[in-house]
DNA sequence: CATGAATGAGTATTCATTCAT
DNA sequence: TATGAATGAATACTCATTCAT
């Protein structure tokens, strides 16, 4: 994004940004052509280039915008719980509550186009990514030391939490059986007790 | 893969296959030229073309060979077991190491390129695809009345399953702190134990 | 043939098509290729395809544009003669000299691909031409009824007169013996009189 | 054809001749490719050149056997009469005969596709084509001269009389509602006495 | 005779991007 | 801001032909 609207009418960019997300993720990043996002605009692809500056650009505000996303409605509401098993639980909920109630297209994008991306752009979006990830450990390392978890490797405990959320795109399809509260509470509860474990009442 | 080499000599074919699938996974199906794969095998484009129909094609034919791995060395050896605990732990582990140790660029390609396929192909490729998926609910659902686990939902184990193992690929890289038998070992824990679950040696 | 010029300077449009025509022409439609027409126009492939969607749909363009030449040029003018054989006087006339003087490409590419056009393009092509084939089996029909002329079969009689003015771009070639006015006159009257009758001056 | 068949059974070349000259008939020599052809004789394309030189040399010998077969069929059944009205009927009858009955795929591949030969070969063919043109030609004059017809360009009337028959193949379809013969009198008839004439059983 | 493999040259078409207006 | 026109480079794919076996 390179200008904020400074009126109340949502900018330009914005909705070039909303559009661009919402193609990317229907075709692809690569089957997507600026073509299809100017006419979705409904302008010509000159037009369209008024307002970015390349299509890799165009992804990667795509993709800051999606982090933005992700550190407001998730990181940032939780990073201050001090009990790592409430930190936890707050994340684990915040985050897939995300990807399912919210689901931001630019969410979509970030995980499957992330290859897309090169140079300093990559680097800028790895970096937050990563960001979320040591998050992560810290707080297993916190549960696991104040004895609150068992002896569990932290980064695989981040990982296998990542795969368990990241992949929910691929599956969950809104209005289905399960609505997205139950759905996040028991997920949750599935990653913290285990297939084997207690009821996820009986904290 | 228009026919099949009679005599002894290594078909050229599962030479493409091979080269075909390590190309798609380095830089992508769309972003992956026939010329590229032509290169490699040093080959012309049209020396290529003499061996498939096109490209969309042999992204099937990785993807049913694939499929054909992951069927031969996980669901095949674990379909058989009785015990729904077992069975689980066994395919866990199965697929696990299939993913960090052999690490087919196949599977690779059949996670990361599934919306590249249409009409026929995509829908053989997702029939095993969901075969899989049923198996794991059945299981699930057999642990559950069995008493072995709590009452979690099918689907949604299966789901969480899939993604914990489905998203190895994007972090794990060989030769790390873990070797592949460890790390198998501790992601069926986490799973079947959950964070807050006991240690994983007092089954 | 995206959309269509606002200003007066003259359509890009028609040169294509006309260049188009003149090079199906000469080398044919498969053996033209839009190489050859984008160098005619001084422009890259690329920048014809701006103004063509394929080069099928360039030749149906070509096509239809013969069409409206011929429609024009002959239908139009012949078809409100009431007599019949002054109408099919005027028609053979003017469909003579349309290929003899004006000669445009257009007609000769519909005649010598019209196998190329498929589908809904193929019949529109088709149910013009048909029209036309009508319009003769109706005058040579009124003709006969009205004794103007012996008993011949309508069908028969217009397929022949096609045959023998659309075969003429095969070996009539201008400035030769034979100006445009006069061949036209004389093979209406061999057409009218046969080898055999009275001479064309005794009407 | 290269070589003639010593014994019954039918030389693999004339199959080739037959298969092509199908194949060119109903693609298109640009759109048929040699291995449409070899497919249709069930042979690989390497197989296919080791009965002929070239794609062109092919559509050369078809198109001289085409040849032969009209000079066979029409020219040397009827060079031989000696009064020019009875030669240009017979002419006329046989050459029309030929190609509603007979239906050589030959001779549609000479009529439709003579640009694409090149060369000595093509020289050749055309050379065959005005032979019959000029034996036309010498008709008319013959019939002018002994007063049998009105005076017509002799010429004009060769090309008058090839277009009506060689147009035929465009529009003709065996079965229909003519049977050969009666087509081939009554068009003989029309272009001997005209639309306008005397009924063509008042010889 | 026959074939599988291979190739060089070519085909239509697409795309991200630029620029004069 | 906006656009029509244009382009260089690339893309998947095809074809007539050759050759070692």
């Amino acid at each position: 994004m390179r200008k904020r609207a400074r009126r109340g009418r949502p900018a330009r960019q914005a909705q070039i940004l909303e559009t661009a997300a919402r193609i990317f993720c229907e075709k692809g990043f690569d089957k997507a052509s600026m073509g299809d996002i100017a006419d979705a605009m409904k302008l010509t692809k000159a037009g369209l280039y008024h307002h970015i500056r390349s299509k890799e650009e165009l992804l990667y505000e795509i993709m800051a915008y999606g982090m933005d996303l992700f550190e407001q409605k998730v990181l940032s509401r939780v990073a201050a719980i001090d009990d790592p098993l409430e930190r936890l639980r707050a994340t684990f909920r915040a985050h897939v509550l995300l990807v399912t109630r919210d689901r931001p297209k630019e969410i979509t994008v970030i995980l499957h186009e992330s290859n897309a991306l090169k140079g300093r752009n990559r680097d800028r979006i790895n970096t937050r990514k990563k960001r979320y990830v040591r998050f992560l450990e810290k707080t297993f390392r916190e549960l696991v030391r104040s004895g609150g978890a068992r002896k569990v490797d932290p980064s695989l405990a981040a990982f296998a939490m990542l795969g368990m959320i990241n992949w929910i795109y691929q599956w969950y399809r809104p209005g289905g059986r399960l609505d997205e509260d139950t759905l996040a509470d028991a997920l949750t509860d599935l990653f913290l007790g285990g297939i084997l474990g207690r009821p996820a009442g009986a904290r």
